[in-house]
DNA sequence: GTGTGTCATGTAACCGATTACAGATTTTTG
DNA sequence: CAAAAATCTGTAATCGGTTACATGACACAC
């Protein structure tokens, strides 16, 4: 019992091979009563186009690919929920491959997906995958959102980690906090370095020293920062975590230490992940709306693929900005006391 | 500039298309200077086989799709990491397809992946689904993860719910907690429905009453029936909610209450999903190996896949188990204090 | 030298769709 | 009423691989 083709479906509903065609991809005409037929027999056989058949002569697969770093969390899964949204509205599918812990491993995963995609949205940590990535996809209409700011000449989504840390740091120091200390991110993660190079900035401006811990993005190094921070001689009265499973790290030292959060201590995130707003005190943090950017980097690509078969369209190269945006909550010890858990929007 | 074909690389490398092929899949025999040549010339052209095409001809995709009801959280970011990681070891690539809340949804999915998969993982909290994953599917290999009892004769994975249901009140039960209630999950959810009958199994069985407030996973929920539950006439000392979200918010809920968890209510979740360690009191609940199960389903379903092309294979209709585990934290008063949040693996 | 077996390679028929083009029918128009 | 236009349908080439089978080259035995 094989699947039927669309030969099958032309004998049956005593039509060419042609006319099936036409009505199931909705190209030129046919008279209604031979597409009723078609469809009759379409139904009776429970046909269904072979794609790679189709994509071998439309040279269009109507799917996307999404790569991804090995990294863990709900960001990622709301980066897909909005990325599949948009892609199901386009009638696109949606192939991701996660799990890339190397650019070489990344770069096999681009590689392995040529052919079988009409566009690619990469997301990679690594500073020398985006010419990797240039290489390697050919002539693929690929959307970088590699958080950095090497993606010249080349359509990308960035976020505005600088605006954003700089908005965090000044507003510790608007409630009157003078030495905010900073919980770095990953060497070599661009992200992290924008963030750090936002917060030195604010300091500078408003003419206080800096204080520097690195972390990994990981809870438990913001943990291990966060004691070492309440070691020092001169305590800070302020912390600012590259990103907020850092912070809940510290947010949990403090409480081990004995320090009172916001009291003593006010610490501030960055990305607004969902555990921000549950623990206690509730996390500040920048937020970035995952799933919306998500929808939007989908949108960019179809266009992408769309001007990629117009030789009249003029190339897409702009590099977007997602602008987080400073969500108040108990942490940071502002005078408005924060916004509790089932008061927020979800 | 178009893309390179086999036909491309022939003439490049001096040889025939079938020795080209011949080198690319494993298949035949090839002298060693010719095969040689041809890699040379695929490297020059940096050739890559049309997926379409391929599967056209050896009607295999190489490619399998996960569907996905639309929920959000870390769950199913952990569940996707693990397939991809097995999908890739097996050469295959991941279609996702989430956001689908209802059955039609869900069942259009699965009909859109006809033809473009060569098999497909359901993850369907909805009853009637199975059926209709079974009908739409055809032949297609089809690995059941619907959570329901009702996938009879059907390769299936299930987490025996029940049993940790009754694990999770039992060990209330033997800390001396008498007056549990449950917080149970969304109606019509088969998951919810065997959690809760888990409950009230292990709770007849050592002939307590059982009390039951409604709530639909979320957190927000979780909160509303504890603060329904600390409003009772005879106050329960302990929740058992049906998912670790509405344990959290249950946990807040006594906290605003200004009920002490433990000392006056224990708590215990269900899923160990990651925030449950980052709640003070830290959550008790019952852990299930999320990615693990993800990539044993995946290899589930090549195991699937690979019997369905062969006639001798005796076809597998197995259940699964996945059996959680219970993770004693602070939340239900052990007299092991249950353990920091950095002691923990992971 | 002829026959036989092995190994390496090439030729050409498929796989199942789309679509340009041609042909057939109907409708409109002069 | 004939010619032209519009509408509908069918034939067959095409996309880029895989692979059964044919072919050719060579080694060895008699």
């Amino acid at each position: 019992m094989k699947a039927a083709t669309i030969r099958d479906v032309a004998e049956r509903a005593q039509v060419s091979v042609a006319s099936v065609s036409r009505v199931l991809t909705g190209a030129g005409i046919v008279a209604e009563p031979t597409r009723l037929r078609v469809m009759e027999a379409v139904e009776a056989l429970s046909y269904v186009p072979h794609s790679g058949a189709r994509s071998l002569s439309t040279s269009r697969t109507d799917t996307v690919g999404v790569i991804l770093p090995d990294l863990f969390g709900e960001f990622f899964s709301e980066l897909i929920r909005g990325m599949d949204v948009a892609a199901r509205a386009n009638g696109l599918h949606l192939i991701v491959s996660s799990s890339h812990d190397d650019a070489s491993e990344a770069a096999a995963a681009i590689r392995s997906m040529r052919g079988r995609v009409d566009g690619l949205i990469v997301l990679s940590p690594h500073l020398d995958s985006a010419n990797l990535a240039a290489n390697l996809a050919g002539r693929l209409p690929v959307l970088l959102m590699n958080g950095g700011a090497n993606d010249a000449g080349r359509p990308s989504m960035i976020v505005d980690n600088i605006g954003g840390a700089v908005a965090a740091v000044e507003h510790l120091l608007s409630l009157g906090r003078t030495r905010v200390a900073h919980i770095g991110g990953p060497a070599g993660n661009q992200e992290a370095r924008e963030r750090e190079a936002g917060y030195v900035q604010a300091m500078a401006n408003a003419g206080h020293a800096t204080q520097v811990v690195a972390g990994d993005f990981t809870q438990a190094s913001g943990h291990v920062a966060a004691t070492v921070l309440m070691a020092e001689g001169v305590r800070p009265d302020a912390i600012f975590a590259a990103n907020d499973m850092m912070a809940v790290g510290a947010l949990l030292a403090l409480q081990e230490a004995g320090v009172r959060c916001p009291e003593d201590v006010a610490v501030v995130g960055f990305d607004d992940v969902p555990i921000a707003q549950l623990v206690r005190p509730a996390l500040t943090t920048l937020r970035i709306e995952i799933a919306e950017t998500g929808r939007r980097a989908m949108d960019r690509l179809v266009a992408l693929i769309a001007s990629s078969n117009d030789p009249e369209a003029t190339p897409d190269t702009a590099c977007e900005t997602i602008r987080p945006r400073l969500v108040v909550r108990q942490s940071c010890g502002d005078i408005n006391p924060g916004t509790a858990f089932n008061g927020e929007t979800q």
